[in-house]
DNA sequence: TAGATTGTTAATCGATTAACAATC
DNA sequence: TAGATTGTTAATCGATTAACAATC
């Protein structure tokens, strides 16, 4: 089975199992059988066997999986260590904090610039990268060719922002407005975080 | 069926759903058919009409449904008509930003303080409302009885501070750390924000 | 070798979609 | 009334769970 064809359900599984893994493995857990893991993260022992099989077979028949091995094959599989440039746009509340907070790198990203189109925020350098004004956008995308974009924007300018990104060649986006981006454009990769929706879950399921 | 037996799944479309409808009751349009609807979210029309009909029948046959009346009964489905109180925790960048950006009432909650240990920050005012050491976290809880409580603590403190909040009565977690809490307790309501899961995802499907 | 645990196929379960009678 | 569209039941589809032979 290749990527492709995996499911989302399965999809969205591999970071909480690249997450989990990573605390065995720093707490020097070296092995862990499919039903031990199970138990610690709320699953059945069954899924996980049938998720790490999307991928290949990573573990050994009697023994378990291996967790340091396991680990880097779930890294390499979410593509941790083949990092793609990323630019942010919006330098809000929202997007200092996301790229202040968010260890890219380590989650498959390296920030290349931030973006906005306040002068008081231009020019400047934020964690670790320039801010420049959003007029530089197109000559910025020429040179260093991002692959995809943050969007901590107001939800106004989301829509019209991303028809520009898409033109630049930009595909890829993780999207913090208010607006899913993934209905008007088909073929773009886009990772909707609603965290209005959330809260809303989180109260229908307060009764 | 009663709101207990309604699947996750529905319910986490629902403020989806209330999201459209209110963009749709903005532009001024006042009827809408399940199909239309549909053709808007990405949805079937089908999924619509049967989402709907878990928590009764909205609509009227041969018209559609009534975008205002129908805006209105998903909020009253979610509880945005009778806010809950909730306090947060750890007020550094993400919950300064949390504090600032969210709309809280429009959401059906009601900030009635913030907790940090940071002598700093405590004692002045944020958001609106006052930020308390946590020392003072039993005592204010007495004193208002919050219903809920949103995580922007670090990792390391959070199941710590769980436990503490589940001891003075509050059992509805908004969590933002990097740690699952439904695992851990049983009987707590809990939505966890995973934003890094959220962005590996977008790296995986990035190919 | 014996015990344990995987990889994988088959069975079950739940969610989505299709169909259509009811009815506005 | 005729056309449209719901509410709801039945069919399909996909995801999860169970079972077990393979094998370390």
């Amino acid at each position: 089975m290749t990527k492709q064809n995996v499911s989302l359900s399965v999809i969205r599984r591999m970071p909480r199992y690249y997450r989990f893994l990573e605390a065995l493995k720093d707490s020097g857990i070296v092995r862990i059988s499919s039903k031990e893991l199970a138990a610690r993260m709320g699953l059945t022992a069954s899924q996980i066997r049938q998720d790490f099989n999307c991928f290949g077979g990573f573990g050994q028949q009697g023994y378990g999986y291996n967790v340091p091995e396991l680990y880097e094959a779930i890294g390499k599989i979410i593509g941790i260590n083949a990092p793609k440039g990323v630019i942010l746009l919006g330098l809000g509340n929202l997007g200092q904090t996301i790229a202040a907070n968010i260890n890219f790198p380590s989650m498959g990203f390296e920030l290349l610039g931030i973006f906005d189109i306040s002068a008081e925020k231009t020019g400047r350098r934020f964690a670790g990268v320039g801010v420049y004004h959003t007029d530089e956008l197109a000559e910025f995308c020429r040179k260093y060719s991002p692959e995809a974009a943050f969007l901590c924007l107001p939800s106004e300018v989301a829509p019209r922002t991303l028809d520009e990104l898409v033109a630049l060649g930009i595909n890829s986006f993780w999207n913090f407005s208010h607006c899913d981006l993934t209905v008007s454009h088909p073929g773009i990769v886009a990772e909707n975080v609603h965290l209005g929706d959330s809260l809303m879950t989180l109260r229908f399921r307060m009764g």
